[in-house]
DNA sequence: ACTTTATGTGCAATCGTTTGCACGCCTGTT
DNA sequence: AACAGGCGTGCAAACGATTGCACATAAAGT
């Protein structure tokens, strides 16, 4: 009695005197129709009274669908994930699907291991906000005609469903901010290229400053292997050392913002009185820093919700389009950013 | 071909001519040893040659253990969660355990429903970080014998497992600092009672402030009924206009602390010139205020990964011992806290 | 009144593995 | 040379649900 799933479908069956698949049928909401409304009633009763609860298990060997779907991130310990990782859920969870979280470092051989392991476990999907633009995981599901969406980052293969940033705008966004300031020399730190994040916001960047008529200078734009806090610094600081001349930088996300921060105090400089910078993500507490850090915002909670939706879309309808969705960013202005003074 | 789980046990077997139980035998490492050598060459070159993956599912429903154990937390979007849950995916993974994570926002209802969820899954065991002091989803646990363990907080129902960190010793550490650093009015502002650690950290700072022979006097303990910034700033400015003559606050959390900083500024006063402040839980950011938050550094990742690896105890040998194991804490100071200044 | 159609329920196979049991065959003992 | 005991493998029954099919019974059509 105190056993793990003591109740079975026979049970209820034997209780009411009718047959398993009578009450297979009264529990599927499809079928309950073709069911004598009586004996509805009567099967409900015993089901609630024996505390009867479906074994997902059995269910999904049967019916090859789990409603579980597989989410692989980086690090939820990236305080980018956490809102993402919540929106998948209520994306999916409206709909009556669970999902399982890896995290993989952007360790390949964790990722590939992990997605491994998600489809021995049946998954109906998978969400992956660890896409390489060339990833193997997104070639195999493809290949297995496994649904699967991209959030956060792409993929450059296509007819892949992914939900990502409109970098561009975000870009646009904190660049004429800062032009609106009277900076007409401004510094990208970008993030890696083999990311697609890194990529497009360094695009965005050039194409913005070119259409507003800013100095596009080659010298401006500067190199990270990571977005980290320490790349930040580091190719803030040799920015800064070959001086080309620059009042603003626009930093590929928050950490190499901060980064930056500390690059430009060590060179004896002060933010926003000497240098503007512009941050992208909107991390908890960069509204705290001295100074609060005017960056863009990413509606992560909404990227994840969408990815959520969308993958539900594709795994109960197979037809559907694979689209890639931009989600609008917004940029928040604090302290991080000045008026150019004159000279 | 593009199916999902294209290839069976039985596939396998028919490639190399031996029946499915023999090929499950070999791909089970405690029976591989009763079979043929050659035998298993043949079959485990004929699996991978296929690139058979077992069937999990249909595993599960057999054997009735589907390695898969159900999280509940609070927010994972609260930052003091993430690193519980990375040890938890740590103390599991490597015994081939998976998670599926679950948030609740600490609403009873939506944890009831998760629970119920988890079970229909057929989750091996749970973890529970959403625990209250008392909570029917423990009871239920217990009573149905399945494998329970508790992270963060603790239950007042006995013969449940719980991994904490040790309240007593961090406030302690945090009393005797500032202490040393000459206060002798200190104040503390509780989280509320009806959690583990709200109780257990209140009951503690009572403890050492007697133990020390400091002030001990109830208009220097102030309430609040969340772990919230908001609070905390309600309950500071409350202490504050109270006016009991303290210099120094030991908050329950660095949420709270926050708070105080507002409560503190509102007030005209500084920190730390005027009133040392003390946080808890050392959360991502707090070394970035003004001033860097002194406070209690709590082993969560270690929480995490000794839950995990508890929980795998429970379910592998059922009757290993339901204890309370607590983690130790460590104080990091910085520019929060400072001596007394002379009247 | 007799066939036709609809309607509600039971039957049994199936999903992919695991595992107790039985049955050969080979080896070693007397 | 006959027999006991392993040892390796096959057989088939589970696990708990779903679902195409068949079969009653009742309602409807001619």
């Amino acid at each position: 009695m105190a056993s793990r799933s003591r109740v079975t479908i026979r049970d209820v069956a034997d209780r009411v005197g009718v047959h398993p698949s009578t009450v297979s049928r009264v529990l599927n909401p499809a079928t309950r129709g073709r069911i004598t409304p009586e004996i509805v009633a009567k099967v409900n009763e015993a089901a609630s009274a024996l505390g009867y609860r479906p074994n997902q298990t059995a269910r999904g060997l049967r019916t090859n669908r789990t409603r579980t779907i597989g989410v692989l991130i980086p690090d939820i310990t990236n305080p980018l994930f956490p809102p993402i990782i919540r929106g998948i859920e209520d994306g999916l969870g409206a709909n009556g699907y669970t999902a399982i979280l890896v995290n993989t470092d952007n360790i390949a051989a964790r990722e590939i291991d992990a997605a491994s392991t998600m489809r021995a476990r049946q998954v109906d999907g998978l969400i992956l906000a660890t896409a390489r633009r060339d990833d193997p995981i997104v070639a195999e599901c493809i290949a297995d005609g496994l649904p699967l969406v991209l959030v956060n980052r792409t993929a450059d293969a296509d007819g892949v469903c992914s939900i990502v940033n409109d970098d561009a705008l975000g870009i646009a966004l904190a660049v004429r901010h800062l032009k609106a300031l009277g900076h007409t020399r401004i510094a990208h730190i970008a993030g890696p290229r083999s990311l697609s994040t890194g990529e497009s916001r360094r695009r965005s960047f050039l194409d913005v400053v070119k259409s507003e008529g800013l100095d596009a200078d080659a010298a401006l734009i500067a190199e990270t292997t990571a977005f980290s806090e320490d790349e930040g610094l580091r190719a803030c600081a040799q920015l800064i050392s070959k001086n080309p001349g620059f009042t603003a930088i626009v930093a590929a996300n928050d950490l190499i913002a901060l980064g930056a921060y500390e690059a430009i105090a060590d060179a004896g400089l002060k933010c926003p009185d000497d240098i503007s910078v512009t941050g992208f993500n909107d991390m908890p507490f960069v509204d705290r820093l001295t100074p609060p850090l005017t960056t863009v915002r990413i509606p992560h909670y909404e990227l994840g919700r969408e990815a959520g939706r969308r993958l539900v879309d594709l795994i109960e309808t197979p037809d559907s389009p694979a689209r890639a969705t931009t989600l609008q960013p917004e940029l928040i202005v604090r302290g991080s950013t000045a008026a150019v003074t004159g000279t």
